[in-house]
DNA sequence: ATACGATTAAAACAAGCGTTTAATTAACTG
DNA sequence: CAGTTAATTAAACGCTTGTTTTAATCGTAT
């Protein structure tokens, strides 16, 4: 049974604040454990170093993330495997879904900041754990849109991509309004971004 | 007249390139000097502190880009006013074609990073000096189409913006073919991006 | 040549880093 | 209860960090 208030659960839950607030090589295990309340010796203990570290933060958000996509997506194309909304919404659903929990939210960024980490093993851990996640939408849509090359379907998910990290970590022009509520701004995003996905797969 | 082999511009250039393969926190002041082969002291003496060079390595290419947009923007814009295709090229090939400049290359890792840097005074200082950039294409924009609330265009840029950030650092599961040589690739991801970016614009 | 400001150089600074050690406490097990 | 393992702690390890200091060097104008 896991407990939330045992020193590795702390540990990671205080690291994957930090990270996301000053990355990975910005961020200490001093800082880390000093937040978490544990000694600075537990990190190695528990976790070896600090980059298996960043590599467990990854895997418990990751993880949980990619079932809900592959759930959703399952459900989406059960009765009508076709329904282009359907399966954005579970492509999108999941990860904006994380800006809405305390925690999620700080693994937002973390996630964006590893795709901006192009060389670590960080990024080849995350494609191939993550790769197949993203095969299964795009055989998904391939079904729902049969004239589009294998080429062109790659290009506009990686768009997508694109356009929800960016979304997700609130980097551009939107800034969410004073009056409106975290949840309210993230079912507007989605709203959205899959209006927009929409036509622009279908171009 | 400025000297390409100055101390100055050498720790500029190798920062740059490593700002791009490890991080602004994860390269340090020594790794850049001894690239450029300059003594460590020149970096405080030239740039003051660390933090300044960073600003200092986002303005030079930064400046470099918004004047390109900028100009691309006014040229699109002074026979036909509303074409959106015209536009976008503006916006999006200045971008793309940084990847093209051995240099610039390393800065469009260093830019997509600054994005995932949630680092508020990075951030600041981008929004501050090249905001106005971005309202100049949302101004051109809302020309083209009028039927769009302003809201959905600042969100339709912002997905825009992030599809242009995630093609130009190659993140996604697009990638470059052996056979196809690196101009090429940049031509077919602007021409992919304004396919698509146009229909989901006209939602 | 001499003097002067701008630049470079070598060396050291305190502070912080990830990691390790060794000792201590907590929690089970037979 | 004794014995053993797991977990936590305080302290220190060697090393790197950004920055500063002090001295040497360069280029130029008097």
């Amino acid at each position: 049974m896991s407990n939330h208030f045992n020193t590795k659960e702390r540990i990671l839950h205080a690291a994957e604040g930090l990270f996301a607030q000053h990355g990975f090589a910005g961020t200490s295990l001093r800082q880390v454990t000093s937040r978490a309340d544990v000694n600075i010796a537990a990190v190695n203990y528990h976790f070896g170093s600090k980059e298996n570290l960043v590599h467990e933060v990854f895997k418990h958000r990751m993880d949980q993330m990619s079932e809900k996509r592959l759930a959703s997506l399952a459900l989406a194309t059960e009765h009508n495997s076709k329904d282009i909304e359907a399966i954005l919404l579970a492509f999108i659903q999941p990860a904006l879904a994380l800006t809405l929990d305390r925690h999620g939210a700080s693994f937002v960024r973390v996630l964006a900041r590893a795709y901006a980490e192009k060389n670590d093993g960080l990024r080849n851990f995350l494609s191939e754990n993550y790769g197949q996640v993203l095969r299964e939408f795009a055989k998904a849509l391939a079904h729902c849109l049969p004239a589009l090359s294998k080429e062109e379907l790659y290009w506009r998910m990686d768009f997508i991509a694109g356009a929800l990290t960016y979304a997700m970590a609130d980097f551009g022009l939107i800034k969410r309004q004073a009056g409106v509520s975290e949840k309210v701004h993230c079912e507007k995003a989605a709203q959205q971004l899959i209006k927009f996905a929409q036509a622009g797969l279908k171009a």
